[in-house]
DNA sequence: CTAATCTCAGTGAAACTGACATAA
DNA sequence: CTTATGTCAGTTCCACTGAGATTA
């Protein structure tokens, strides 16, 4: 029974914050069998596929701000998935990379991550999905 | 400088989370400036366009769980935007109508979420922006 | 001196969960 | 008895702020 007004269901902002709710569940749940959160994903990501960075930069690539990162890069390291080593050239820095465990997850984390976007967008089309993605990217990500 | 690696910024949960974030803060915002938060307006809609309700068929009809919309309602009440008056019919029940005050602060807050969603929404094409809305109500209330 | 980097503590909001008293 | 309602307390997560220590 959806006694919601009609009004309210087509609030664009209102249907954001729902669909991230959602995505967030089905993220943190399907992450979570993985002893993983989503921002571990976006960190190993971000090493994989650059290389090793500062924190700094690191919060760059992420967009995880730097205070979140600290612990962010604590969770990773206490998993043996990324090295913190001092920056011999600049003793303010932490250089992460990653460590072979760190790419054996990351490759599991992105095959679950398609697996929860599947059940995610299970009520969209293959091409609706494409649309979806490149509305929101130019959303967040605009010019 | 986007150092976003290309992988991360088409992964749809992780662009729902920042769309959905950047629409929160326009609309906290917004509606700061109207002395109200974004569920006072989903109360307020839900009570102008299907009249007065009892707290739980309230909850039913904005999606705000029971218990926080107690708070919701003390906040209005408070504003002298609604009323709570005992149900003589059931006396488990509060019945919750809208002031005369409240019909206008209503209508405030309408004029107000058009030009948030118009800031939101600037990247996009009035077609895109429809395209959005049909997509994500596919997404949300499937079926 | 200032600026950047890392760290820690903490805030405010959203989205929940659980429990309880009251009344139907 | 059970169920529904309103209320309160509390959890988890996210996005974000501020400030301190270290080093450039």
């Amino acid at each position: 029974m959806e006694k919601t007004p009609a009004r309210l269901r087509r609030v664009p902002s209102r249907l954001l914050g729902l669909a991230a709710a959602q995505a967030d569940r089905v993220v943190n749940s399907g992450f979570a069998e993985l002893d993983a959160r989503k921002w571990h994903y976006s960190a190993l990501v971000a090493l994989h596929d650059s290389g090793p960075a500062s924190q700094a930069e690191l919060s760059d690539r992420t967009g995880i701000y730097r205070s979140d990162l600290v612990a962010v890069i604590n969770e990773l390291a206490e998993r043996g998935l990324v090295e913190r080593t001092p920056d011999p050239d600049d003793r303010r820095r932490n250089v992460i990379s990653l460590t072979e465990a760190g790419r054996e997850q990351f490759v599991r984390l992105e095959a679950a991550l398609v697996a929860m976007h599947e059940e995610l967008l299970a009520p969209l089309t293959e091409a609706e999905r494409e649309q979806l993605i490149d509305l929101l990217v130019k959303l967040v990500f605009p010019q």
